[in-house]
DNA sequence: AATGAAGGCAACCGCAGAAGG
DNA sequence: GCCTTCTGCGGTTGCCTTCAT
C-alpha cells in the first residue's frame, strides 16, 4: 500500500528516549499539541521521525497514563473482552482509561496468556486446549497404572495392594484426564457439539465455588502435572455472542483464571482423596460420570505399557 | 560472586485503512 | 477513480532487570 516507512530517511535517531528527548517532546505538545506527526519533530527541534514521536507520546508521555499494576478489575476487562474481540489491543484499550494499547499487549503476552495456557486453555479461544495428541503419552500410561492397581486388587498380598488406597485416588486423577480428553475428541469431532467444552468449564466454575455438578471440566495442578477432570455433561447454549448480549458475562476461562488468582494461583484439590480412594469409582465428583463404575471401563489402549516418565513422576 | 536464563517492557517495523488532492 | 500522505494498529525485537544455579 504504498507508502514507504517514515524512518527511512537516515540520520534520524532511534532507540531509547532521553530524558532530553522527552522534556522536548512533552513541551511542544503541551504548547501546540501534536498536529502534524511528520512535521512534529522538525518544529519540537528532535531529531526523530513522526511515527517514533507519536508512539513515545501515546505510550508514554501522554498525561492521562495510568502506571503500575493492573488491577483485578481491569485483568477481568482484558479477559472478557479479548474472549470477545480477540488481538484488538486497541479496542481493548478504550474500555481501560489509562492503560495504552502497547501496554495491555505487554501484559497480556506476558502474564495472562501464560496463565490460560498453564491452566491447559487455549489463549485465543479461552477454550480447553484440544491438542489431544500431545497427551496420549500420559494417557498410555494410564493405561498401564490401571492395570497394575487391578492387579494389585485381584491380589491383596501383592505389595501394590499396600498402598492400593493412595493410587487409587491417584488414579482418580488420571482418568479424569482420559475422560476429558475422550471429551475432547467427541466435541472436535462432533460438529452438533461445538460449545460443549465450553458449557463444561461453564459448570466447572460453580465446582469451584461448591458442589461440582454434573458436566464438570476442573483442571488440577498435581504432583507437578496438570490434570483436566471432566464429566459428562449437558448442552445448554454458552455463546460467546450471548456473553456479548450479556454484556456483563465472561468467559469460563476468565472466570477460572481469576477463580485461581484468587486462590493463590492454585487450584482447589480434589475431593477428599482418602474418601476417593475408599470409593473409587466417584473420584472427580459428586456426580461424576464415573461414579457409575465406569472407572473399571476398559481402556481405548490396553496393549500399551510403556515406561512412561510421567508415571515415575506421578506415583 | 559470577553467569546464564527468563521475564518484562519500551520501541521499532511493516501493513492497512482513512483522508485529501 | 487514482495516487499520495498520514495515522493507527498488531506483531516482533532487543535491551534491561531479576531470578536461579
Amino acid at each position: 500500500m504504498g507508502r514507504s516507512p517514515c524512518c527511512d530517511e537516515s540520520g534520524l535517531k532511534k532507540g531509547p528516549w532521553t530524558p532530553e528527548e522527552d522534556e522536548k517532546l512533552l513541551h511542544y505538545i503541551q504548547k501546540n499539541g501534536h498536529g502534524s506527526w511528520r512535521t512534529l519533530p522538525r518544529l519540537a527541534g528532535l531529531n526523530r521521525c513522526g511515527k517514533s514521536c507519536r508512539l513515545r507520546w501515546t505510550n508514554y508521555l501522554r498525561p492521562d497514563i495510568k502506571r503500575g499494576k493492573f488491577s483485578q478489575e481491569e485483568e477481568q476487562t482484558i479477559l472478557h473482552l479479548h474472549s470477545i474481540l480477540g488481538n484488538k489491543w486497541s479496542a481493548i484499550a478504550t474500555h481501560l482509561p489509562g492503560r495504552t494499547d502497547n501496554e495491555i499487549k505487554n501484559f497480556w503476552n506476558t502474564h495472562l496468556k501464560k496463565r490460560l495456557i498453564q491452566m491447559g486453555f487455549d489463549p485465543m479461544t479461552h477454550r480447553p486446549r484440544t491438542d489431544f495428541f500431545t497427551a496420549l503419552p500420559q494417557l498410555i500410561a494410564l493405561a498401564t497404572l490401571r492395570d497394575h492397581l487391578a492387579a494389585a486388587a485381584a491380589d491383596p498380598t501383592a505389595a501394590a495392594a499396600q498402598t492400593w488406597p493412595s493410587q487409587a485416588a491417584k488414579l482418580q486423577y488420571l482418568q479424569c484426564l482420559l475422560q476429558s480428553a475422550a471429551t475432547t475428541i467427541a466435541t472436535t469431532t462432533a460438529a452438533a457439539a461445538p460449545d460443549a467444552d465450553e458449557t463444561a468449564l461453564g459448570a466447572a466454575i460453580s465446582s469451584l465455588h461448591g458442589t461440582p455438578p454434573a458436566g464438570s471440566t476442573v483442571p488440577f495442578s498435581t504432583a507437578g502435572v496438570q490434570v483436566s477432570c471432566t464429566t459428562t455433561f449437558e448442552e445448554p447454549a454458552c455463546s460467546e455472542l450471548a456473553n456479548q448480549q450479556q454484556g456483563l458475562s465472561y468467559g469460563v476461562a476468565d472466570e477460572m483464571l481469576l477463580a485461581c488468582q484468587q486462590g493463590g494461583d492454585t487450584l482447589p484439590p480434589l475431593t477428599d482423596l482418602s474418601d476417593a480412594a475408599n470409593n473409587p469409582g466417584d473420584g472427580c465428583s459428586a456426580s461424576s460420570s464415573f461414579g457409575d463404575g465406569s472407572a473399571s471401563s476398559p481402556l481405548p489402549w490396553p496393549e500399551f505399557f510403556p515406561d512412561d516418565p510421567f508415571i515415575t513422576d506421578f506415583l
